[in-house]
DNA sequence: AATGAATGAGTCTTCATTCAT
DNA sequence: CATGAATGAAGACTCATTCAT
């Protein structure tokens, strides 16, 4: 008799809306966004390949969708406690960036892989030039509390650091002596 | 009239072979793999469609003849004069390294978007982890004869330090401070 | 509460049935038939796409429902008092098409290409050329009064001027001298 | 052994381009444009859907080949030798015009509908006011040459009755008194 | 060795229409 | 009476690949 309440509809879009985006992450993680069709997408999501177009203006507007979730997810590392002192701050971070490198390698891939893929999506490449410099900012002001002597060189130096662990865990797996490389990388950082 | 010998077919092949990669490279390296089409390919290299296809079994072939090109690069760099010692050879790989980087900026990056796109054709994963495994062995048996306690380990951190400059080269292009962060590796590893 | 009294029911009907109609003619007669879709009728008539369907059977039939109007339009036309003259009526006449050519352009844009589109509906068709045949015995019956010699065929030669006229002001648009037109169509057939 | 001649190949050419233009233009004109797909062209055209795209950039590109191939058609019409007297130019005129009606009506009918269409084709637009354009110069030269008052208003309404005319025979088909209203137009331009 | 016409499967996207609420 | 989420068929267009010459 009476249409859907203004909730129920909200709830509906923001769970459909979930679904895309997670098969599609899934997917663009796992197969790559070209190799990935909305056919496929849609099929993953469990709903019809129209409804997509409903929640989503075009494929790449997904892309958009996923990133933000992922820039989102970046934030959080950022902030800890007032009353850290910069070494615990340092040790921190390291461990968060760990944490997700263990745990969420293939979120990490997705993002580096689109912030190299050489074509398109410029929006998303600004996007990700604003996330690193964001860090940097962090790590500059980390290491200028730490009193390294050249405290902006320092955060390019470990940014590069972890972006190469990073390439190291994806392209040799199992094979890369992660656990030994997070060690090295703490003692250098956070001398015990 | 006259058939052409054999050597002039030989050399045609070769050079036409070598258009074919070079326009592609190009291509690939610019406007990525998915985006080049044969036709463009085919157009810049200044051949027909059709021929590629007697140089070549598929698109994806193209882009295997050109990783072995690059593997040669690659291979040249490990190579030096057998009266050096193992400082030269450090600051020697550590220059030549630099030296790619800052003039073929393009194939690196053609190279390492490639080994980190999830979708790639395996046979270039695998390809690129060897490379990456014999790199990595030079490296150890450079930090072993510099005397470094763990030269496994200092291999894959110099790997990653390097691999991280160079996706910072690419993500932040002149924004990335470059010329520093050179020099700065260039004395951890070879103090002057 | 209270439910809706039929009348109620049935002024609300009326009046979001025009709706409708009036935000699907807007829409035909600027962006053409095809390239309106009942979405967008819908968010222009501020209802949802779902209700549009209580009202219309088909987006054909929302065209069908705004034909009907216009025919009932053309029947004005047709209508004068008794005590006119001959003259007055075909004056009159005139001068009532021109009033619609002046004000209603985009009415006879949408009704004139819908008749002459390959692929209209067949059922416009039909009562388009219904429309016609009965404006055609008007007109006949006008020019018997009047006493020309062959009303049938003046008929139709003032019909085809009016016709070529809309089509000469819809192509060319304020280019064409259709106040020049109007005078000297006046003056050839109501001759001052 | 060799590839086919740079003549086989236009010859190849301009036949299946020419292939391609007939099936749309007759799918065009009876179906419309916007119901015809193309996949319909290619199945009557006898080749594949992709080649379609070999030829033609785009869908409407094959409507602006096939009105450029009407374009040249409505030229011829404005040639004639130049021994003719104004008045056997005028007859001329329309005798041609009257053929076309005759044998080309499918033609007529597509150019006047794509001109009305109130969407798209704003190049096909500007290519039908050019065509007026031309000829209403014509027309206008003509009726001054025939010592008209007011040769640039005659021509407009010359253009009109044809216009009118060609709407008529369109809507009514075999009911439209086609006959009657050509001879009648022709003695009212070129009395005998 | 060489050409480019031809194929057809696959891609993203749109939209009239239905249906649960 | 009213909503808008959901469907699915259809459309324009792309492109790696094949093949006759």
């Amino acid at each position: 008799m009476s249409p859907r309440t203004k909730e129920q509809n909200k709830e509906i879009r923001e769970q459909t809306r979930q679904q895309i985006l997670d098969a599609a992450f899934e997917l663009f993680a796992n197969e790559g966004y070209t190799h990935t069709s909305i056919s496929a997408v849609a099929k993953k999501a469990g709903i019809s390949k129209g409804l997509i177009y409903h929640y989503f203006d075009s494929k790449e507007a997904i892309l958009e969708g996923i990133f933000n979730k992922l820039v989102e997810m970046g934030d959080e590392v950022l902030d800890f406690p007032e009353d850290f002192t910069p070494k615990d701050k340092i040790r921190n971070v390291l461990e968060q960036t760990f944490q997700i490198i263990e745990t969420d390698i293939g979120t990490m891939h997705l993002m580096i892989s689109l912030a190299l893929q050489p074509d398109t999506f410029s929006s998303l490449k600004d996007k990700n030039r604003e996330i690193r410099e964001t860090q940097m900012k962090q790590y500059v002001s980390l290491f200028r509390e730490l009193g390294y002597e050249q405290p902006e060189l320092e955060a390019y130096r470990l940014g590069a650091l972890l972006d190469g662990l990073l390439v190291g865990c994806i392209t040799l797996g199992d094979e890369y002596p992660y656990e030994q490389m997070k060690t090295k990388i703490m003692e250098e950082y956070v001398p015990s």
